[in-house]
DNA sequence: ACTATTTCCTGGATGC
DNA sequence: TGCATCCAGGAAATAG
């Protein structure tokens, strides 16, 4: 499950091998809802674009896309007023791709003889010759694209949020401290398993009402969210469900989990088992004596 | 205005 | 072996 540091790893990994190159033409499996925006609207805006960078924001992929073909759109345009507004996205000269990998979705890099595995949704075909594969089994992932600076990835970026901001948005909420992390409405891309490996390493349980945490834990919290991905950022991200890179490699962070997956098992720092409560709809494994 | 729950998906694990 | 059932979970939609 791609959070903010497998996500941030594979936008670095992306960057790396295509950033300059430019689309030439997309293949869209057409399998709803995997498209975010209609499909006509992606093949409109992508092929002859070049790609300028590939970042992350939140848990989203971001091409930063560059067109120089817009003059043919405007003077189409013009003939047809009422689409003008509609394919807004696809006459910007400097649109955007967006992809979210949701829980199972890949993107490779590969040459077009490469077998097209099942559950494949988009084939974006690179003037150098190679192929961008969107593989997601689930479908939970989305595509979609957009002018540049119409996208919304949430809230704030949780590396660059400062200790009093990370107080700010979480003192005086009623929700759970852990319903709380996950709202990516207040910080975007902290997932399921950092916002418990974080909470652990705070000694914060996921159930704590944001609203009750002192002042003090709040600030212990922002450093584990911050000391967490930046440590899972250097190892890659964590690879359970088969997640890999952009270069096919497994992250290591997997390796520094404390309870994430860890139900009964002892807890490293005092060896007491590990619990696991559902917290709306989702696993949350916590140190029943570290945490409180 | 908020918060909680349901829904979308398929592969892998489990149970009989 | 085969078949049914359950579970994983991000975020949009829906309900409270």
């Amino acid at each position: 499950m791609p959070e903010l540091p497998e996500v941030e790893t594979i936008a670095r990994g992306l960057h790396k091998r295509v950033a300059g190159d430019s689309i030439e033409d997309v293949w869209l499996s057409g399998k709803s809802p995997t498209f975010k925006s209609q499909p006509r609207e992606i093949l409109a805006t992508l092929p002859s674009a070049r790609i300028v960078a590939v970042r992350r924001m939140g848990k989203h992929i971001v091409f930063d896309l560059e067109r120089n073909g817009v003059q043919r759109w405007k003077a189409r345009a013009v003939g047809r007023r009422t689409r003008i507004g509609k394919s807004n996205e696809a006459m910007s000269s400097h649109p955007q791709w967006i992809v979210h990998l949701g829980m199972t979705g890949r993107m490779v890099v590969c040459v077009p003889s490469e077998e097209v595995v099942k559950h494949t949704h988009a084939i974006v075909k690179l003037a150098s010759g190679r192929e961008l594969r969107f593989i997601d089994p689930r479908r939970f992932g989305r595509l979609s694209v957009t002018a540049r600076g119409n996208f919304e990835a949430g809230g704030l970026e949780p590396l660059e949020v400062d200790r009093g901001q990370f107080v700010t948005l979480f003192r005086g909420r009623k929700t759970p401290i852990k319903s709380a992390l996950l709202n990516q409405k207040l910080l975007r891309g902290v997932g399921n398993i950092y916002a418990d490996e974080s909470l652990f390493r705070a000694g914060i349980r996921p159930r704590r009402r944001a609203s009750s945490l002192t002042r003090e834990q709040l600030e212990r919290l922002y450093a584990s969210v911050q000391q967490v991905l930046k440590k899972a950022i250097a190892l890659g991200g964590s690879s359970v469900s088969d997640y890999v890179d952009a270069d096919g490699e497994e992250g290591f962070f997997q390796l520094e989990h404390r309870v994430y997956g860890r139900e009964g098992e002892p807890c490293l720092v005092c060896k007491t088992p590990v619990k696991r409560v559902v917290l709306s709809g989702r696993s949350s494994h916590y140190c029943p004596n570290c945490q409180r």
